[in-house]
RNA sequence: UGGGCUAUCGCCAAGCGGUAAGGCACAGGACUUUGACUCCUGCAUUCGUUGGUUCGAAUCCAACUAGCCCAGCCA
């Protein structure tokens, strides 16, 4: 009915659509923008080098940058590096390579929350000046028996009313190195009643006599999270900082902290639910394990997700940013689908790249009427969806490896391959009529017999009768073999969680080796990270660890869906 | 147990008082130089529950229920 208002005004009604399409983050930040809270959007990713990074980084990762993009401010990748004890350089260099990997470009901003250390001091000195903070000589377990519990109120320090003076002669200290580990802390003073735990005199600054990896001895005391973060992000004139939903706890200190150390135009913090995904692990402890266990072959084991699993798997950047752009922004917890990340990569190679010919299970088809030691070039399109991607010279000879499953003596209703009797096109070739097999003494079949019909050559116009079934195929003589490897989610159940014994739900079928692969001459040279689609295989990448210029060794991407079933 | 957050199809997720978008998955069918791809079709009379306000509620109010997070000198 209101159609008749809108009459001729598509663009508006596309606009809306466009409107209501945004997410939670979106509308709070056009909000912001409205009412002049921010006049420009800059966004962070913050994580601390304390391991790889995996697909529910990527969630934040693109999450912050697309949000940067979208509102033509800028992503900063910002390194949370205030624990000495966790972090180390290897994880930097890592975690740089695979946000770049994923694409997002965060230019010449690379930051260290430790470059910060001597602000991040100020302000502690600055909340000491304004009564904000005191120097607290309980131990780790008296501040605990201090701080209460859910239902009771915590005690104050005795130590929390020394004087302004006093605070900061030993704070001074504390930096100087006067103490021991743990021996004092900085703590903010703000209220030990209050029923979020987060604000009951949070302690803000420790003793740690450590080397850092990027400052090294310099210091001796390091900030906590909750105060170092938002004076990064204030720093670096962050508007939204956008975190998981844990944090949500956490953000009236977030804005006790930056109103305190009066910052202007102090960062806002956004959270959103983590990603999590059906049937894999994420949690470093399990993958830890799962490493030096030797179940796996290190972070970057194809059955992973690390960003770094997921490259070598085979997926692509933009495979995973369409994911991301699919799973959404939202509050509520929840666990995507594994499906959707197949589909996405799926959806981003079928176009992209060729389809080959590639025998997983082979078994011998011999052409009894084409003449012996004759090979003839066939051309075959690389792609028929795709033309820019050209086409390429198959050599096909007498005798072909065929997929063992597209032959059956005995086939059951519906089979459409080869079968005594049956006519089938060989991909890009000819039509050929199965006449028979052998079999060897246990019955397995080791040759299937045909004969191929002249007339029938791919390309030649010829439209005198229809197959059913069209099969891929490997000519002998110049087949190459090779190495594929399928794999499986290696865990699954209770989202890939610890079992109570402390054992790993392991699926045993997480790595399937198949070393008499043949596949076309034309792989022979294929590089680390090529990727192809073998015909009714699935999707296949050249492994970037085992990849050899004479014999590639493929690991399986993603399954195709199969409708056929016997 | 106090506080915070969340609840819309098997899985994600729009919706913001005017009568339930979309994607994945799944199921049919058409097409096909692979049973893939593509293309059609189907898939929530109902929005955690119960009440209330309203001409009208997934949207507002109240109570309840369930799940997640918090008691590191981790982030």
């Amino acid at each position: 009915m209101e159609n008749i208002n809108h009459t001729g005004a598509a663009a508006g009604t596309d606009q809306e659509a466009a409107e209501s399409s945004k997410n939670f983050i979106e509308q709070e930040i056009d909000q912001d923008l409205a009412e002049g809270v921010y006049n420009h959007v800059q966004t962070r990713f913050p994580p601390e080098p304390n391991g790889y990074l995996h697909i529910g980084h990527a969630k934040s990762i693109l999450l912050n940058y697309g949000l940067a993009k979208k509102y033509g401010g800028k992503f900063n990748l910002r390194f949370d590096d205030t624990n000495p004890t966790k972090e180390k350089t290897e994880f930097v260099e890592s975690i740089i390579e695979d946000v770049k990997w994923l694409g997002a470009d965060f230019e010449d901003r690379l930051f260290f929350a430790s470059d910060y250390f001597e602000t991040m001091y100020e302000c502690a000195v600055l909340l000491i000046k304004k009564g904000k903070a005191f120097v607290c000589d309980l131990s780790a377990e008296e501040i605990r028996e201090y701080r209460g519990d859910f239902t009771t109120p915590g005690r104050e320090s005795p130590y929390r009313n020394r004087s302004v003076e006093e605070n900061l002669r030993l704070f001074e200290e504390m930096k100087e190195g006067k103490y021991a580990d743990g021996e004092k802390v900085l703590r903010a003073k703000i209220d030990m009643t209050s029923p979020n735990i987060n604000m009951r005199d949070p302690v803000i600054y420790r003793v740690a006599h450590m080397a850092h990896h990027n400052t090294g001895d310099k210091w001796c005391i390091y900030p906590m999270y909750d105060f170092a973060h938002p004076i990064e992000d204030a720093v670096e004139h962050i508007t939204h900082s956008i975190c998981t939903l844990e944090f949500e706890d956490h953000r009236p200190l977030y804005d006790w902290v930056v109103r305190e150390c009066e910052f202007e135009n102090p960062p806002r913090q956004i959270e959103f639910a983590k990603l999590y995904l059906t049937n894999v692990v994420t949690g470093k402890r399990y993958i830890k394990k799962l490493v030096e266990n030797g179940i796996v072959d290190g972070w970057d084991d194809p059955r992973l997700v690390s960003i770094a699993a997921l490259r070598r798997r085979g997926y692509t950047p933009e495979s995973i940013q369409k994911f991301v752009e699919l799973v959404g922004v939202a509050k509520a917890n929840s666990s995507v689908d594994y499906a959707l990340l197949e589909y996405c990569i799926r959806e981003d190679l079928k176009l992209k790249r060729p389809r080959m010919m590639a025998v997983l299970d082979p078994v011998k088809l011999v052409i009894d009427n084409y003449p012996e030691g004759q090979t003839e070039m066939l051309s075959i399109p690389n792609n028929l969806e795709n033309e820019s991607l050209g086409e390429r010279q198959v050599p096909f000879s007498r005798e072909l490896y065929i997929e063992r499953e597209d032959f059956m003596e005995v086939p059951p209703k519906k089979y459409f391959r080869l079968f005594p009797g049956n006519e089938v096109r060989l991909m890009g070739a000819y039509f050929v009529t199965c006449t028979g097999c052998e079999k060897d003494a246990d019955g397995r079949v080791t040759v299937v017999h045909g004969i191929y019909d002249p007339e029938t050559k791919s390309g030649s116009g010829f439209t005198g009768r229809k197959v059913k079934g069209t099969i891929h195929w490997v000519s002998v003589p110049t087949a190459e073999k090779v190495e594929c490897r399928l794999y499986e989610n290696i865990v699954d159940e209770e989202k890939g969680k610890l079992n109570a014994d402390g054992t790993l739900n392991l699926n045993p079928n997480s790595l399937t080796v198949l070393k008499d692969c043949y596949v076309e001459p034309a792989l022979k040279g294929a590089k680390a990270y090529d990727s192809f689609q073998f015909m009714r295989s699935g999707y296949f990448c050249v492994d970037s660890r085992d990849s050899r210029p004479d014999a590639p060794v493929f690991n399986r991407i993603v399954s195709l869906k199969s409708s056929f079933k016997l």
